[in-house]
RNA sequence: GUCUCCGUAGCUCAGCAGGAUAGAGCGUUCGCCUCCUAAGCGAAAGGCCGGAGGUUCGAAUCCUCUCGGGGACGCCA
């Protein structure tokens, strides 16, 4: 919260409790109360700047009717100095405060001075966390869970980077184990259709039958030729996937930049395998205990840690299983990177892997509840209100290059931040594209590109932004100003709620809310007008919401346009 | 069957550490540029907050049950 608001929130709460003390000694309360009470903003402006319920809180224990106490309390107010003008007794019994102008002036004053900085706090200070997210199958193309987990994690790391947390972005690359075999089957297959026709091998039902696959072997094979249709299939799937692995990895890096996101780590899955860390930690399971075999297979004791079933860590034919690997890679964020907090971004189908992963944490001495798992859930794609499932060009399912085609990058991370990521949201991508009001990312942009107009027309007139002194500030007392600014002091809570719930769609929709309360001001209260003083503080107000906008969307890396 | 997410205006969704008359956008109807960007603003219409109990001075919000929809329950990842 900022300092200014919730040093306001809390000297109302003293200056009721002393009023409160004042009307006991007069006897007009039977007693000082104990109860706690709230002090908060009410939906309803008519209703006060800041509204406490004292009164019906305490009304119980002092025997008395709310609105009594609540009389008793205000006629033993003393506002002398403080931000706060009146108040007023209204309804069940609510004490509602109107704050003075020279609060406005100085939430105006305040935002100034923090500019780029403004939203930006210490909360989280000294905290490390890791916020991992996409980490898509390098097997094949990104798709519309992954555009939605990149925007999602991507802001939210912003968020709490913004918040004052140590953040950590980072891509977990599935680069061994299954499907990295079934990958190598199915380049193998595709590679050798090329040479001896595509009837002279099936491909297996549960292998990966995309073109991506085909378009790989084709451009191995026009590198090496037929030379590699002469060695052993292991060497040549071996060859095929040290081939198409890395470019796989390069091209989701080259996507995930075009979508603005940049990992400080990109952690290979094979790394645990190959550096013994894997084993190290099914070492730690066995000696713990938490282990035994059967059929040839290692499991793991679930049912004795929270789980509903046992679960297998190392397969009857040797090979490690993703779970033991996972054990492995959230061990290493934990015990060997010392992170305080990890994140992870999964799909809602994952769920049933939450409790077991958070388990088998604790299991190993960890603890588990240092890991939150998002879970997001499904993304409808819709056009002119039709469902769309597959892709017009390639009749495949959309994946993420087809959608950052066809949207232009402000859209996507804005729209797919402004439902909860729990929710099952709705894509419109003819919204997406239409560059309108409706589309809420322009509208934002809009409020801000309208100011830097205002200014450009100021300036062409020979007008400059100057500093303004309190009492000119204090002329900002328009019922349209006086909401502006109180919304633009709520941005540093809003951002801290935010980080705290881990849900970014709050900021987008604050925008939204921001940009909403400056067309309305710009409708109600010219900034171009005779009177210039007022002129000048309406100039600092304008300033405040352009710099609140421009914080906040380049927060989430969106831009903000001077000119639309 | 077990777990999980979701049911609020015609549509897409806010609100849910309980508070005053339940909000916004779209869509519908009607207004506002001789004046800083009309990609804007204003007004009207539109609701048993899925249903039933309970807790409370007070419930869209908390609890229990119930109905409807999505998803998950592999030696896949």
């Amino acid at each position: 919260m900022s300092k200014l608001v919730s040093a306001v929130q809390n000297s109302l709460r003293e200056i009721i409790l002393a009023a409160a003390v004042k009307a006991a000694a007069a006897g007009s309360l039977p007693a000082v109360a104990e109860g706690s009470f709230n002090v908060e903003t009410p939906a309803d402006r008519a209703n006060g700047d800041l509204s406490a319920n004292a009164a019906m809180a305490w009304a119980r224990e002092l025997r008395m009717p709310p609105r009594k106490i609540a009389d008793a309390i205000a006629a033993n107010l003393d506002l002398d100095g403080t931000y706060f003008e009146r108040c007023e007794v209204a309804g069940p019994g609510f004490m509602n405060f109107f704050l003075s102008p020279a609060y406005y002036g100085d939430i105006v004053k305040d935002i100034l001075d923090k500019g780029d900085d403004y939203g930006r706090s210490d909360y989280g200070k000294g905290q490390r966390i890791n916020v991992e997210f996409v980490s898509a199958n390098p097997t094949g193309p990104m798709h519309m869970g992954n555009a939605r987990g990149g925007a999602l994690g991507d802001c939210l790391a912003a968020l709490l980077d913004f918040a004052g947390y140590d953040v950590c972005r980072e891509f977990y690359i599935n680069d061994a184990g299954n499907q990295i075999e079934k990958f190598g089957l199915s380049l193998d297959i595709r590679y050798r259709q090329i040479f001896e026709g595509e009837d002279s091998v099936e491909l297996p039902e549960d292998s990966y039958h995309g073109e991506d696959i085909k378009e790989r072997a084709q451009e191995f094979a026009d590198l090496y030729g037929d030379k590699y249709m002469s060695v052993s299939e292991e060497e040549r799937r071996k060859a095929l996937v040290d081939y198409a692995l890395p470019k796989n990895i390069a091209a989701m890096e080259a996507n995930l930049t075009k979508y603005r996101i940049k990992y400080d780590v990109w952690f290979k899955e094979s790394v645990l395998h190959n550096d013994g860390e894997l084993a190290e930690t099914l070492n730690i399971m066995k000696e713990k205990g938490l282990t035994y075999e059967k059929d040839g297979a290692l499991w793991y004791r679930a049912t004795e840690h929270g789980g509903e079933k046992d679960e297998v860590l190392v397969r009857a034919n040797g090979n490690p299983t993703y779970f033991a690997a996972d054990i492995a890679y959230h061990r290493n964020k934990f015990a060997v990177r010392g992170f305080d907090r990890a994140i992870d971004i999964w799909g809602a189908d994952h769920h049933g892997h939450v409790a077991r992963m958070k388990g088998a944490l604790d299991a190993i001495g960890l603890d588990g509840s240092k890991l939150d798992v998002i879970l997001m859930q499904l993304v409808r794609l819709t056009r002119d209100g039709e469902v769309v499932r597959m892709s017009k060009r390639s009749g495949k399912a959309i994946t993420l290059v087809d959608l950052l085609e066809e949207i232009p990058i402000d859209a996507v991370r804005f729209l797919f931040n402004m439902r909860e990521p729990a929710s099952q949201m709705e894509f419109n991508l003819s919204l997406a594209v239409e560059q309108s009001a409706q589309n809420p990312v322009y509208y934002c942009q809009y409020a801000h590109a309208r100011i830097c107009s205002i200014f450009k027309k100021l300036a062409s007139e020979g007008i400059e932004p100057r500093a303004c002194t309190d009492s000119e500030l204090q002329r900002l007392t328009a019922p349209e100003e006086q909401e502006l600014i109180r919304h633009l002091s709520m941005l540093t809570d809003e951002i801290i709620s935010a980080a705290k719930n881990y849900d970014p769609a709050r900021i987008t929709r604050y925008t939204v809310d921001l940009a909403t309360l400056f067309h309305k001001f710009y409708n109600a209260c010219r900034v171009k007008c005779d009177d210039e003083a007022l002129m000048q503080a309406r100039i600092s107000l304008c300033q405040c919401v352009r710099n609140t906008i421009k914080n906040v969307l380049s927060m989430y890396k969106i831009t903000v346009p001077e000119v639309m």
